[in-house]
DNA sequence: ATGACTTACCCGGTAAGA
């Protein structure tokens, strides 16, 4: 048989170009660990960023999240916030900063930022800043800020670059099912949203948004009053993209599914597709 | 509807989330 060259083209090129990355805020790790590997066998994604682990390192289910076939980095804390990117093992998967510059005495274990082959992956749990106004959410304010002015760096990269996790903004009316019952909530003061429409002039793409622009899209239901069932969500998991990375986007979608399941966080899932 | 849940902490209350 002739040789196919075609095939042996295809065979040197640099591997590892088709990546499945995703978001989660699991809303504390050993609570909802079931969960988390069930999701992590059925959507295998290649990246998985968590959010809210509730854990220090050394209560970080570190045997099972190897087993389920994941290397891990992460940014713990005692009883709240928490971050971790989870890359599955043949990925090289190399931390390269955690916490936001700018401001010394922040204790909030909020950011972390990982280098998985080409791609710099940036993981955030951004402040939730209620009650506001008052000083959570001058916090909040202070924090995204920070992240401005971290993107402005981030977005000019020629490497692709991912920005992703729980911004703890709802962008726009049209990312909540009934946007007048958030108006004296932080997640959708003024503010908080024109910090959003702030990283978006910088040059980053909202990739879900870009592959779902008539469609209404959820990622958090309250746990009260029953809001899964009646699809009272709002929008605030989000997977900014620099331009290099944004030209390789291919598909992407909320896990809305799990939001059903047993003992579940309150957000679901979110998850892109990208390759050459 | 300034939460009607759910968690971590350490042991039944509080603080926090959004």
């Amino acid at each position: 048989m002739p040789f196919k060259s075609k095939n042996l083209g295809k065979l040197s090129q640099v591997p590892n170009i088709d990546m499945k990355i995703a978001t989660y805020n699991v809303n504390g790790i050993n609570a909802r660990l079931p969960v988390l590997l069930r999701w992590l066998e059925e959507t295998a994604p290649d990246v998985a960023c968590l959010q809210e682990l509730k854990s220090i390192e050394e209560k970080f289910p570190l045997l099972a999240i190897h087993g389920a076939g994941y290397n891990v980095v992460m940014h713990g804390q005692k009883s709240w916030n928490g971050v971790a990117i989870l890359a599955k093992n043949q990925l090289e998967l190399k931390e390269s900063s955690r916490g936001l510059p700018g401001n010394d005495t922040d204790e909030q274990s909020r950011y972390i930022e990982a280098q998985v082959e080409d791609i710099l992956v940036c993981c955030l749990y951004a402040p939730n800043g209620n009650p506001a106004p008052g000083p959570k959410f001058d916090y909040k304010m202070n924090w995204l800020q920070r992240l401005v002015i971290r993107s402005e760096m981030l977005v000019k990269m020629s490497n692709p670059v991912v920005v992703l996790g729980d911004y703890n903004i709802i962008p726009t009316d049209f990312d909540a099912q009934k946007p007048e019952r958030w108006v004296n909530d932080a997640v959708f003061f003024p503010e908080a949203k024109e910090i959003y429409q702030q990283l978006l002039k910088q040059g980053w793409t909202d990739s879900i948004r870009e592959l779902h622009r008539n469609e209404k899209i959820f990622t958090y239901w309250d746990y009260f009053r029953n809001a899964f069932n009646r699809d009272a969500g709002i929008r605030m998991d989000h997977l900014l993209l620099n331009a290099p990375l944004a030209t390789r986007l291919k598909a992407g979608n909320v896990d809305r599914n799990v939001r059903g399941w047993e003992k579940t966080s309150d957000h679901a899932p979110v998850w892109i597709d990208v390759s050459d």
